[in-house]
DNA sequence: AGACCCCTGGAC
DNA sequence: GTCCAGGGGTCT
């Protein structure tokens, strides 16, 4: 579900339910979705952890912990991360609040409060964190670089001497982070790139023009807290107006807004893709 | 590159 | 019933 705007919604919308709080206990309702070396039961086993607040990586939202006194600290557990995948939620809630249906796991604050991890369809995880642990994790060490803050120059490099088509190498966490079926469609429509483009046969230029297209439709979706098709909500349970934006994402046989020719919708590495004939050169 | 897998629920 | 879904892993 959620994409790189939507992680960082969420992350922004939690935050000031959880900042200088202290997590106090947790409770994993379905097995699998706890994953990792560090257990749960380890969490608060030397006492209450105190949260210093939110973050995000690519797609997965970061809680940091306060380190532990007398741990070393590499080895010290310093905070969660949270893979949400296609369903997953995360709200804060009352005290007192039950789980609900498709809560998978639970974390009680010092105040009585509770961080809810929803996830209807069990593909999300959890897993506490630590320096060794996150060099240990194989999905972690292999993220490329943020879209947000990556260079011109440095973009341009990422695709050199590929021949992937430029979508499959968008979605390609090892390429660059953040993007997903929703935002590679729209920053390849603005770019004017057709989805099966091989990277190699893009022009500089227009990949130069794909980085900053891209930089402004993942921070007009932020701005508007994300995009919600289905299951994605802010923390506070609120849905993101993105998707009354979108140009070609769900609009196969619609017309294309720029120049009223039927949107063309085909499978590109797997995925549904929707793209312009007429506005998105190929190779 | 593609096929299937992990799951559940909504649309048709 | 069947097909589809903001993700990612693992096989051939």
């Amino acid at each position: 579900m959620p994409e790189l705007p939507e992680v960082e919604t969420i992350a922004r919308t939690l935050a000031p339910s959880v900042t200088g709080r202290s997590l106090v206990g947790v409770e994993v309702l379905n097995p699998k979705t706890w994953q990792g070396d560090i257990p749960p039961e380890s969490l608060c086993a030397d006492g209450p952890r105190r949260i210093l607040g939110t973050g995000r990586r690519a797609k997965v939202l970061l809680l940091h912990f306060e380190p532990a006194r007398g741990e070393d600290g590499i080895h010290a557990l310093n905070g969660l991360a949270f893979h949400l995948k296609m369903t997953g939620q995360l709200f804060a809630r009352e005290p007192g609040t039950p789980p609900e249906k498709h809560t998978r796991a639970l974390f009680h604050l010092d105040d009585g409060s509770r961080l809810f991890f929803n996830d209807s369809r069990k593909f999300g995880y959890v897993r506490g964190v630590s320096p060794a642990a996150l060099e240990a994790w194989p999905f972690w060490k292999a993220l490329g670089p943020e879209p947000l803050t990556i260079s011109g120059d440095d973009f341009v490099r990422l695709f050199e001497g590929r021949n992937g088509a430029m979508k499959a190498l968008l979605l390609n966490q090892s390429v660059i982070v953040g993007v997903g079926n929703i935002y590679a469609d729209e920053s390849l429509f603005r770019a004017g790139i057709r989805p099966d483009t091989p990277a190699s046969r893009v022009q500089e230029k227009r990949m130069r023009r794909l980085r900053d297209v891209l930089v402004e439709v993942l921070e007009e979706s932020i701005r508007e807290c994300g995009s919600s098709i289905r299951d994605y909500r802010t923390a506070g349970g609120d849905a993101g107006a993105f998707q009354n934006s979108f140009r070609v994402y769900g609009r196969g046989g619609q017309p294309c807004v720029q120049c009223g020719r039927e949107l063309k919708q085909a499978k590109v590495a797997g995925r549904t893709t929707v793209y312009c004939p007429a506005c998105q050169a190929g190779g």
